[in-house]
DNA sequence: ACCCAGGCGGGCG
DNA sequence: CGCCCGCATGGG
């Protein structure tokens, strides 16, 4: 196992179980204080090790050590600051618990498609649900490399007929999947919006069909790690309401305001510690 | 048997 | 613009 150093906490089980792309085609275990997860890319198998606090990794398929190490720092936001970012999103005594409780919980950069692809299957779903039709994509769409079944890429996706889709149980969403597929395979291009701002960004991910403002949010989040996206759910939408609206209700646009000017920069980040908290207290 | 889950698009006033 | 409705599926 090669070892990696990461700046500051990092609790893996919270930013593994937390709903965030890598949620939905990993498998975490612990074991004797050892703490296991391996997950599949559109590149190859890596296995993350972590045990006393100490980090390792390994990998198989198209990575070298090198580039495995890389995919291991961006994909759990090994970079970020988190002494610093708990000093600008604590603003009050609720973010103080939802930070002291989720400790170490970072966002995840992945890959634009694949979270594209876990967000559209995420509306009107559940996470457990969203799993498994992933995991069973995987195994329909997936490219065989080395023995190993690597994430689906678009061009797989965008070559089948909608009731293959459908067969992976993605319900209603087939239509979107294909049609989000087919324009990431040709005119869409993912590369271009790393270097757009963040609301033009936006405005080009909501043109394709099935992408409105909570998914456009958390494929700008957890995608391309822009961190004033502020996805905005049924948790976040009745914990905001309650906990900065003295309980009334307030349209998406105002609570966009209010967490834009609360906390500015890292939106994603407050946001990630209010959903993780309200669901964890089961505040509705 | 029911009920609901990390929304979205379309239709309406 | 704001609201309301239907939508596939399967686990609790």
């Amino acid at each position: 196992m090669n070892p990696i150093s990461c700046n500051g906490a990092f609790n893996l089980k919270y930013t593994v179980e937390s709903g965030q792309p890598l949620t939905f085609h990993s498998q975490y275990s612990k074991r004797d204080n050892v703490e296991h997860l391996e997950y599949v890319t559109t590149k190859g198998k890596i296995e993350i090790r972590l045990s006393n606090s100490r980090l390792s990794y390994l990998s198989e398929g198209g990575y070298t050590r090198r580039s495995a190490g890389k995919e291991v720092m961006e994909r759990f936001g090994l970079r970020d600051d988190l002494q610093d970012i708990y000093k600008r999103i604590n603003t009050d005594p609720f973010m103080a618990k939802a930070i002291s409780e989720f400790r170490g919980l970072r966002i995840t950069q992945n890959d634009p498609w694949e979270t594209t692809l876990c967000f559209i299957m995420s509306q009107f779903n559940n996470i457990k649900r969203i799993k498994g039709i992933i995991q069973r994509m995987i195994g329909e769409f997936g490219y065989e490399f080395d023995g190993i079944r690597l994430f689906p890429a678009p061009e797989a996706i965008a070559a089948s007929d909608i009731a293959r889709i459908r067969s992976c149980g993605t319900g209603f969403r087939d239509k979107y999947i294909r049609s989000a597929a087919e324009q990431f395979a040709h005119s869409f291009n993912p590369e271009r919006l790393y270097g757009m701002k963040y609301e033009a960004a936006k405005e080009s991910l909501m043109e394709l069909d099935g992408i409105g403002d909570k998914v456009a949010d958390c494929i700008l989040l957890f995608g391309y790690g822009k961190k004033e996206a502020f996805p905005i759910d049924v948790w976040i939408k009745r914990v905001m309401e309650r906990t900065y609206f003295n309980g009334r209700k307030r349209s998406v646009q105002k609570i966009h305001e209010f967490a834009d000017l609360r906390w500015p920069g890292l939106q994603g980040y407050a946001q990630q510690y209010l959903f993780h908290y309200a669901r964890s207290r089961g505040i509705k």
